[in-house]
This record gives C-alpha cells, sequence and structure tokens, in this order.
RNA sequence: GGCCUCGUAGUACAAUGGAUAGUAUAAGAGCCUCCGAAGCUCCAGAUGCAGGUUCGAUUCCCGCCGAGGCUACCA
C-alpha cells in the first residue's frame, strides 16, 4: 500500500465528514467525492511538509475559499489519523501535509532487506510481445536495439506486475531484398563465406545486400547514359530482374535457389544469435514469414463470407475503411497473392490460436502506426475476440545528427560495433580508475560488457518510447550523469559499505531486527531518500499503466542522486549514534535493492564493484 | 493534397491541468589526510508565434510557422 493510495481514501473520508450535504439532493450522492478526482502529489522543496493535496478542485463545489477548506481538512485528517499525521499547512490552494517518522520507519522496516521489490502476485493472464523482427538480409543496427530493449523491458515489467509473458519474434525471412544479396553473392560472392573470410555471418550477407546496391546502380546509370528513364533503368537492369526471378523461383519452390536461401539466412541466424546472447534478448517462440506468408488467405475468404471485404472485377479483395475515415486497403491481390497486412492477420489469428492471449503488444517503430490501426481495426470488423487486445507498442526512430539512418547510404549505426565500442570505453575507464585490480580477465570482461551494455540499454530506455530521439556519438557515450553507468556506480558504492560492515563485528546488532530507533527525527536527507524509495510501487504501476519502461529509468537515476547526496552529507560508518547507522545501513540496503529491482527491468545489471 | 506525430536552456531529456517549468551535459567557481571523486556543492541559462477555454495551460481547443512519418497490388 504506497503512501498516495494510503492518504486519498482518508481524504475522501474527512470530505464527506465535513460536507455531508443535504441528504434529499444530489449533491449527497455516495460518489460525490472521488479517490480519482484527487491530486495528492509530492510536497514541493521549498514548502513545508511531505504530501499535497491540491484544494482547487473542490473549491468551486463546495463554494470556501480553499484556504478555510484546507483547514477544515487538515484538522480532521490530524484529528483523524494522529498516527500517520503530524502536522498541516494551507499554503494558497494546497494543502501540505507532514507524514510521520513512524509511518517512515515502519516502511523501512519491513522493506530493506527484499531483494525483490514491487514483486506482484499472478493475475493469470497471458501477454505476447512480439519484438526484434528483423530482416535476415543485413546485421542489426541502433534502431533494432531501440526496439529489442524495449519489447525485453516491458515484457519484464509484466512480468513483475503478474503477468505471463511470451516473447515472440517475426523473422522477415523472405521477399525481394532477401534476393538481392542472394543475387549479390552468387555473382560476385566467388563462394566466400563468413568462415573462410572471418567476417560474422549477418556481416557477410549485409555486406551483399549493400553490394547489389552499388553495382545496380552502376547498371542503372549506364543505361540511363542511353537514354532510358530511371524508373525505366531500374527496373529492367539486369541485377532488378535477375533479384525479380530468383524471388519468383524462391516461391516455385526451386530447389537451388531454397538452397541458397536457406545457406545465406544460416549464416545471418548465426549473427544474430551472437548479438542476442550479447545484448540479452531472448525469445519464446520465433515466426518465420516465409511459413506465415500464407496465412490470412483464410481469413480473407472469412471476411468475403462476413460481407467486411470485397471483390473488385480485376479478382483483388479490398476492405472499405473510409467510414473510420481511413481508405480502402488492399486485402488480396488480384493474382491471388496475400500482402503484408494479410500475413499480418493470419498471424495474429494462428498466435491466438497457440496461447489463447488476453494482449498482444506489437513493438514495431511508429512508421507503422497506419498499417497497425488498419490491421486492428479489420479484426475487429471481424469480430475476433482477440482485437481488442492487440497493442501497437509505437516506438521513434533513433536518428544521427545527419538525420535518419539509411543502410543504402551507410549511415547506419551498427549494433555489434557501438557494443565493441563502448566495451572499449568500459575498459579504458576501468583501467584507469584502478578500483579491481584484483579481477580475473574472466571477471574483467564480464564487468566490461556489463558497463556497456548498461550505458547503451540506459541510453535507449531513458526516453520516452513514443518520442524520436537522437543519438550523437559524440555525445552519447557517456559514463556521467544521467547515465547507466552513474546507477551501476552508486550500487557498487552501496555495496562496498555494506561489505566493510559485514566484515565488521558489528553487522548483527546493527542491522539486525531490531525497529529503528525514533528518538531522534529524520534528517532532511534521510527523509528525501526514503520518501522516495517509498515511492518504486506506483513506479512500478505508472510504467505498467503506460507500458513505458523511461519511467523506471528516470527514478533508477533519481533514487541513485539522492543516495549520492545523502551519501556526501552524513556518514554510515560514522554516525552521530548507534541508532543512526542502524537507520543509515538499513536505508543504503535498500537503497541498493530498489536500485538492483528498477535496473533488472531495464535489462541492466549492477555490479557489485566497477 | 489528406491523415498522424513532434517543436521546452548551446545540446540531450523531464513535468496525471497545479505552487518560483525539473534533470543531465557543455561553459564558470569550489570539494579527495575521513564509508568508492564513474561522486558532491555553488553559479548561470528554455516552453516556436498568435488567439481561446480555466481560479490556474508546457499540458486541452483553433490558426500560423517549422521538423518528421504515413498515404504501394514492397515487406
Amino acid at each position: 500500500m504506497s503512501i498516495v493510495s494510503t492518504i486519498k481514501p482518508l481524504v475522501i473520508k474527512a470530505l464527506k465528514e465535513l460536507y455531508p450535504g443535504d441528504p434529499k439532493s444530489a449533491d449527497s450522492l455516495p460518489d460525490r467525492f472521488r479517490e480519482d478526482d484527487l491530486t495528492v502529489s509530492i510536497t514541493k522543496p521549498e514548502f513545508e511538509g511531505d504530501y499535497t493535496l491540491v484544494l482547487f478542485s473542490f473549491v468551486k463545489q463546495l463554494k470556501k475559499s480553499p484556504e478555510q477548506l484546507g483547514k477544515e481538512i487538515g484538522e480532521l485528517l490530524l484529528k483523524n489519523n494522529p498516527e500517520l499525521f503530524t502536522s498541516y499547512n494551507v499554503i494558497k490552494g494546497f494543502l501540505n501535509l507532514v507524514i510521520a517518522d513512524r509511518y517512515w520507519l515502519d516502511f523501512l522496516q519491513s522493506n530493506y532487506s527484499n531483494r525483490s521489490p514491487g514483486v506482484r502476485p499472478s493475475v493469470n493472464k497471458t501477454i505476447i510481445v512480439e519484438y526484434s523482427s528483423p530482416n535476415t538480409n543485413k546485421p542489426l543496427h541502433l534502431g533494432h536495439l531501440r526496439n529489442n530493449f524495449l519489447g525485453w523491458s516491458v515484457a519484464e515489467i509484466l512480468k513483475v506486475t503478474g503477468h505471463k509473458v511470451i516473447k515472440t519474434a517475426i523473422m522477415n525471412d523472405r521477399g525481394i531484398h532477401i534476393c538481392k544479396s542472394m543475387v549479390a553473392w552468387q555473382r560476385f560472392g566467388n563462394g566466400a563465406t563468413p568462415d573462410s573470410t572471418g567476417i560474422k555471418g549477418d556481416h557477410f550477407v549485409g555486406d551483399y545486400y549493400v553490394l547489389f546496391g552499388t553495382e545496380l546502380k552502376k547498371e542503372v546509370e549506364t543505361l540511363m547514359a542511353t537514354g532510358t528513364t530511371k524508373d525505366e533503368a531500374e527496373k529492367n537492369a539486369p541485377l532488378m530482374q535477375a533479384a525479380q526471378k530468383m524471388l519468383v523461383d524462391w516461391e516455385n519452390g526451386d530447389p537451388e535457389v531454397r538452397a541458397l536461401w536457406e545457406k545465406m539466412n544460416g549464416w545471418v541466424y548465426e549473427g544474430f544469435n551472437e548479438t542476442y546472447k550479447k545484448i540479452g534478448s531472448d525469445f519464446d517462440k520465433n515466426y518465420f514469414e516465409s511459413s506465415t506468408y500464407l496465412m490470412g488467405k483464410e481469413i480473407v475468404e472469412e471476411g468475403l463470407a462476413k460481407n467486411v471485404f470485397f471483390k473488385k472485377e480485376d479478382g483483388s479483395v479490398w476492405i472499405d475503411l473510409t467510414s473510420d475515415g481511413l481508405d480502402e486497403k488492399l486485402v488480396l491481390r488480384k493474382d491471388g497473392t496475400s500482402v503484408y497486412i494479410t500475413q499480418d492477420l493470419g498471424l495474429a489469428d494462428k498466435k491466438y490460436e497457440e496461447f489463447h492471449y488476453y494482449q498482444s503488444f506489437h513493438v514495431i517503430a511508429d512508421e507503422q502506426n497506419y498499417h497497425m490501426k488498419v490491421l486492428k481495426l479489420i479484426l475487429k470488423k471481424l469480430q475476433k475476440p482477440y482485437a481488442d487486445g492487440i497493442y501497437h507498442l509505437s516506438y521513434g526512430l533513433v536518428e544521427l545528427p545527419t538525420g535518419r539512418m539509411k543502410t543504402r547510404e551507410g549511415t547506419v549505426v551498427d549494433a555489434d560495433e557501438i557494443i565493441e565500442e563502448l566495451i572499449k570505453v568500459a575498459k579504458d575507464k576501468t583501467e584507469e580508475l584502478g578500483k579491481v585490480k584484483d579481477f580475473n580477465p574472466g571477471e574483467l570482461i564480464e564487468l566490461y560488457d556489463t558497463i556497456a551494455l548498461g550505458a547503451l540499454k540506459f541510453f535507449l530506455l531513458r526516453v520516452d518510447p513514443k518520442k524520436r530521439m537522437l543519438f550523437n556519438p559524440e555525445e552519447s557515450i557517456d559514463f556521467h550523469g544521467f547515465t547507466g553507468p552513474f546507477v551501476q556506480y552508486t550500487h557498487a558504492r552501496i555495496k562496498s559499505i555494506l561489505r566493510k560492515e559485514i566484515a565488521g563485528v558489528s553487522r548483527q546488532s546493527a542491522v539486525g531486527s531490531s525497529q529503528p530507533a525514533v528518538s531522534s527525527p529524520l534528517l532532511p536527507k534521510e527523509k528525501e531518500l526514503i520518501v522516495l524509495l517509498e515511492q518504486y510501487e506506483s513506479i512500478l504501476g505508472q510504467a505498467l499503466e503506460e507500458h513505458n519502461p523511461s519511467v523506471v529509468a528516470i527514478y533508477a537515476f533519481n533514487v541513485a542522486k539522492v543516495f549520492n547526496a545523502f551519501y556526501t552529507e552524513h556518514s554510515v560508518m560514522s554516525a552521530e549514534s548507534e541508532e543512526k547507522k542502524v537507520l543509515r545501513l538499513k536505508l543504503s540496503e535498500l537503497t541498493a535493492n530498489v536500485i538492483a529491482a528498477s535496473m533488472a527491468l531495464l535489462g541492466v545489471k549492477v555490479p557489485e564493484r566497477m
């Protein structure tokens, strides 16, 4: 039970007691005062108090001045709950409440050693989180990383709040883009392989995709020199013709093409798996477009039967969404082959068959907002029971100072490269500081990974997913301030104190089960920290509601920052008294646990030492 | 053209309609004989423009300006 959800009912009770209203009129209805209408928030530091009730919303209703209202409510709250509130003050329309130290100390006492704070009991609901979903013709880049970290983190937030989560990916493993790499390798590869060249599989294949582009450009230029238009040239260039033919051959099941396709996709998967392992992404189930792309045709039949879809003269099948403010949308081509949305319709159906999900999250970039809107709308019109549970977890693109990343223009930040770069920075910095000279090589490598990925994940998750974000290679790699390593450092720092205390004999008596004493009041920095730690549960609730890990990242940073300020001002080991020492040790332990728990939700490990 | 996002210090990010708009970086001034300086303290600096609703607007509504995306019988 959080402090805010404790205060709200008490305020409602006080309001009803103070202003029962005329029993005969409408203003005595039981829901005249509702918790949802209350605004209870943390008191601004420049005022006295811990939590503040905003009074303006009742002023008109009750026809009283805010000052008088605040006074009346404050008095009654104090009278009714002397153990919770110690005093109040009213400034303008704000009722500032001072919470008793006892409350905070009790909270500390019952939570300080909880290693998994915020975990909720099972609600027995299955939620699918579909994320990552790469094309198998090129390596992962920064945009994929944002997607992966988001999907993974949201899944984690759902898990601790009691949901059963199935993580899935859909591999976009077929199509013209795959054929381009294949054609290029056939023409220019001379039988080279990732093994023979020592290049990671996904990069190896990606190189041929890029090569296709550059070679195609040459052909196009040659054709254009003979007077062909650009569009014509691109269509008629021999390489493009070859890719198109390969796509047809692939669809017809040509054994040679299929064998080549499997070989090259195999290389890519090997590369992907290495990267996934490194960044900690995992999936309960992979779907492959090559085996799902024909699905959905049944749904098209179903839609025609239900008159949700209609057939045009040429045989193509459409849905009319103009009454919903959208366009007509094609769901089946005139040649009877399926389009993107057809596959997604089929896949949604299949997933529901398999998992009977309560909700299905699709972590997909906001470029596809329209597509996902249409998808959900079609499923609704088909009266699919799962349609309402479809949720597009839309996120903005990662941009560079030069603008959008484009593979063909070589302006992508490669996932493997940026990770390696960060590992190097972590290594240099760690060596420079020289605090872990006794680590063995294995421990060091693990630590560098922890710090590097901590920096990267934190950087990509600290921003509201919906928003576009900027990645500046020069400035974004930083281990100071609002960063993962800063939070990690704070954790390691606390652990260092706790280790020393364990080493000392006083550990048992100091951090034992005794209640923290109340003989001396909580000091401002102590209180600020404990009040913040108490908010963890509601932060988790907010992150869940908004499907937004950035809430957790910002919170973790604040905890670390407030702890560091507390730490600078007050000594833990040489506290003024034994009871203060006990209090601060518990406070430190709780801080470390909350930091570890929140960072875990982001997929960021926190080291004991760094 | 139509539809959808987004405009906050030099830069990057915050702010369920609430108090003097927070934080980080970069710039300036300090703090390691004392629990870890990847830290702390101080100092400066911002809501694109113009209206409206409200006791109160960064937030909601309208217009303009600017940025991005979608608007494929590509996926």
